[in-house]
This record gives structure tokens, C-alpha cells and sequence, in this order.
DNA sequence: CAGGGTCGTTGCGATAAGTGCAACGTCCAT
DNA sequence: ATGGACGTTGCACTTATCGCAACGACCCTG
């Protein structure tokens, strides 16, 4: 809508795949070089973009607080954390918290695991959305317009032989993680590694979140992962109370 | 420089500090509600804001995916990540790794404590500038008149009886930490948490990120906590010697 | 050491893009 | 039913942005 603006946001992307320099950004923006620079320097003194030694620019780090303090806002995450730290004690496991978001769904919370085998995930980083327990449960609840126009929307790419391979599959999935209430992931991101999720309701009934506890198979079978799935769904519904504002919480400051 | 981007950008920490609407956005920034809305429309197409069902604006998670890419391209972290791991695994406590940018100190990775009693940070929360460890030594490194110059702009919270309390008081300390090659923080942010830190330098010699291990008081005390500085020290020197491309460093891909 | 090339930077005039206004629509509460 | 608050739209004005071309710094090469 604002030409500048929609100019200068498209630089962030760009740079997140790394440094770049003047010339580089003004090519890949179609502009001139001095209009690259005018944005440049615009989102250098907001500390968007910082210009390490050599010259060229990368992110700055006040992205990062900005967004440190994104995340601190979700006041699902405020509440959902000590119940997913309690879960954490009693399994071991590594427990994630996920919310979608505008075609996409994204870790905001995680407690590693307390074994010394520890999956790759970071808060922050969006999730595999064609296989994660989690996003399975987030789309799922979406209105089914949405939900068919997303699924055609998005790629496939086949992580292991488990993978979600099309849209029809995935929307199959959907359906079928709809009625039963949880989801799971045997296998389809990575190989090895299991994951059981639940999903966390707003007063309005709809899902707000999901949470999923994920273990390596040389931890645990999935069969015995799925063993835990009542007190993964426990926990699920416990923030779900708190957070609709049914249970008080006998807690905090 | 540029009037437009300027104003767009100047919505981020606006909403930083939470959801606001049209009206609040539009006086916040002494524009026209129209004008507010156009530059609202283009942070949300490149999903940096977030409309709430409420209709309010809040930041948007692309903000936080962003961020998160920032942090994974610097390299530093990557080198860093193992040896900040097995610290941990040594010795138990909180690890911390920070840098500094453009008067800011960042926590940009942390390996949890492994006692039940953890303390309260966030990779990617700007550190308390003028108490913490890691923050004494990446700005001890700045040339004299940047170090002053940022002295002098600080604010000085007096978190605990111990905090630094006035720039010559910071400076002071920042001469001592610039000579002595090492930092403590015992109870100046929090009464009951000490933490040690070490440098860690480029191939240039300048200090580019600070490590530190944090315990409360309850778990050991400052005097035990103390005995681990070689071990940190040594630690930061392995980083240091990978980062700078003097170790070949025996591991990865 | 001179010359050619690359890259970042600056000032300027043309004009395209952003701005504020006023009017409209919607929703909610009175 | 009526008033008010809030978000939204189209439009005329004019200001802020754009690309250009020229400059300067730097580096590498012959």
C-alpha cells in the first residue's frame, strides 16, 4: 500500500538470508542504488539493520528485542509456561508451545529435554506445517474455507517416507485430528522422532495453541510416547481453563 | 531520512509495548488516522503486525521469525553453542552468551541451569547495561571516547544496594574489568544471583561476545562460584581461538 | 605509481507517492 | 431510535521520494 515502506520491509527478508551490501540490496529491490541506501540508513537508525565492519548490512539486533518482546506479550505463553515446565519434570521430554498465525505456525515456548539427546527446534522458528503435530492441530480448527485454500497453498517437501505427501493427504489428516482432539507425528519431520500434541482452547472454544511433547526413538517407542498422550491432553486442557478464565490459576506473582 | 519508513518503523516498539488501535497508533505518531492505517496495512502484508480479533494491532509473528534468522546468521553463536553446553555440562549452572551493538547487550544464546531453581532471562532480552557481567566486559573493549560517551547516556537503576550507581562509579569498574580481563556481577541486578564472565575476541583481539555462569545464592555461594573462573576463562578462549580461525576447531559439517 | 574499476555517497530537479480532509459505513451503547 | 466512536474510502494538494549523474574513496592490477 505505501510504496517506501513496502520497499524498506522487503530489505528484512532479503538480509535474513544473510549480509549483504548496498549494491546487492538495491539489485534484488529493483531501485537505485541511493534509494537503497535512503532505506538502508532509515532502518539502520531504528536498529532494523546493523553494518557490521566490512560494510555490508545484516539484521540488528533490535529485531531481536523488539521481538523478544512479541513474544512476551502472548499472554498464552504466560500462562501455558509453568504448566509445560510441571509436564517437562514429570516426563523428561522436550515440550513445545505453538500458535498459528497468518499461514503460519510457530514455536513460542519450549522446555528441553532433560535427556542429553536434544531435538533441533527454536522459539521463534516456524514450524514443518505439512507435519508437526502441533500445526496439524492449529489448522484443523480453522473455518474450512481457509483451511482447503491453505492446504493448496502449501509444498510438500517430503522430510522421510512418513511425510505428508499432498493436500487431499494433509486434509484427510486435518479431518481425522479434528474429530479425535490430539495429533501426532511418527516419524514424518524427522525420522527418528516422535512427537503427541494437544490443543489449547480460548473461551470461545477455538484453538489458540497447540502443545506437543517430542522424544527421539532411542529415548522412548512411539508406542510408549503415546502412552503419555491423557497427561499431555491434561495439561492442554488445564491451560485451556486458565486461559478462557474458567479456572482462576492458585497461583503467581 | 526517509519520512514514510521512519514513521512505519516508529509503529514497532510502539506496539512493543502492546496492542493499540487505529486511534492510539494515529496520536501516538501526530499523523492522520488515515495515514496510520495505510502504514498499518503495509506492516501487516509483510506480517510484522498483527490484527487481533479485537481489531487491535500487536506484533505480528513474521517479527519474530525474522528475528530468529538474525540470531541463527551470526556466527558467533554457532561456534560458541557446544562449549556453552558442556560448561553446563560441568558444572550445572545458567550459561549466558551476550554481545553488544549499538549501545545495546544482548543475551544471544543460554543453556539452562540444571538445579530447580532457574533464573529469569531470555535470549534476545537486552541485559541490564550497567550491572551485568558480560555487559562490563564488551563495553570495557570500546574505544575511550565511545566507552564515555555511552557512559555518560546511561541510566543508572539502582536494582540492589549493590548496583552501579553513577557513570565515574561504571567507569571506574569498566577499567578494572578492562585490566583484570574478567567480570563479576555479585547481586548488583538481583540480590541473590552472582554470575562470573569472560571475554571472548576476534581474530583482532577486540572483544566480539561475553560469556558468563550465573547461580543464586541459594544453590552456591559467590566465593564457590568464583572458583569456577578458570574453567569460564578457558572456555572463552576455546571459543575465542575457534571464532577467530586460530583452532580449526575437530568437529562438524 | 598511474590507471581502471568498484562501491558508497551527495545534491538536485521532475514527478510520483504520501498526506490530511471530509464524508461514509458499521457497530455498539444509551 | 439516536448518538457517538472507530475504521475505512476517494480525492485534491503538495510534499517527500526517486533516479540521475557526478564525486570521492578505496582496492587491485599492470
Amino acid at each position: 500500500m505505501s510504496q517506501t515502506v513496502d520497499r524498506a520491509l522487503s530489505i528484512l527478508p532479503l538480509l535474513a538470508e544473510g549480509p549483504a551490501d548496498l549494491g546487492q540490496v538495491a539489485d534484488r529491490l529493483g531501485v537505485h542504488k541511493s534509494t537503497a541506501l535512503r532505506l538502508l540508513r532509515t532502518l539502520h537508525e531504528h536498529g532494523l539493520v546493523y553494518r557490521q565492519s566490512d560494510q555490508r548490512y545484516r539484521l540488528g539486533a533490535r529485531l531481536i528485542a523488539l521481538a523478544q518482546e512479541a513474544m512476551e506479550n502472548l499472554d498464552i505463553r504466560e500462562i501455558a509456561h509453568p504448566h509445560l515446565a510441571r509436564l517437562n519434570e514429570s516426563c523428561g521430554h522436550t515440550v513445545h508451545l505453538a500458535v498459528y498465525e497468518e499461514n503460519e505456525v510457530l514455536y513460542i515456548d519450549k522446555v528441553d529435554s532433560r535427556y542429553p539427546v536434544r531435538m533441533y527446534s527454536r522459539i521463534g522458528k516456524p514450524v514443518a506445517i505439512t507435519v508437526a503435530a502441533v500445526a496439524k492441530l492449529l489448522l484443523a480448527d480453522l473455518p474450512e474455507r481457509e483451511r482447503r485454500a491453505l492446504a493448496e497453498k502449501l509444498d510438500y517437501p517430503l522430510y522421510t517416507a512418513r511425510s505428508t505427501p499432498s493436500a487431499p493427504a494433509f486434509l484427510r489428516e486435518l479431518e481425522k485430528v479434528r474429530e479425535q482432539g490430539w495429533a501426532a507425528d511418527l516419524g514424518g519431520h524427522e525420522e527418528s522422532i516422535n512427537c503427541v500434541a494437544a490443543p489449547i482452547r480460548g473461551a470461545d472454544g477455538r484453538v489458540a495453541a497447540a502443545m506437543s511433547v517430542s522424544a527421539p526413538n532411542v529415548v522412548v517407542t512411539a508406542d510408549e510416547l503415546l502412552t503419555l498422550l491423557p497427561l499431555v491432553c491434561r495439561t492442554a486442557d488445564a491451560i485451556s481453563g486458565e486461559y478462557s478464565g474458567r479456572t482462576p490459576a492458585k497461583d503467581i506473582v
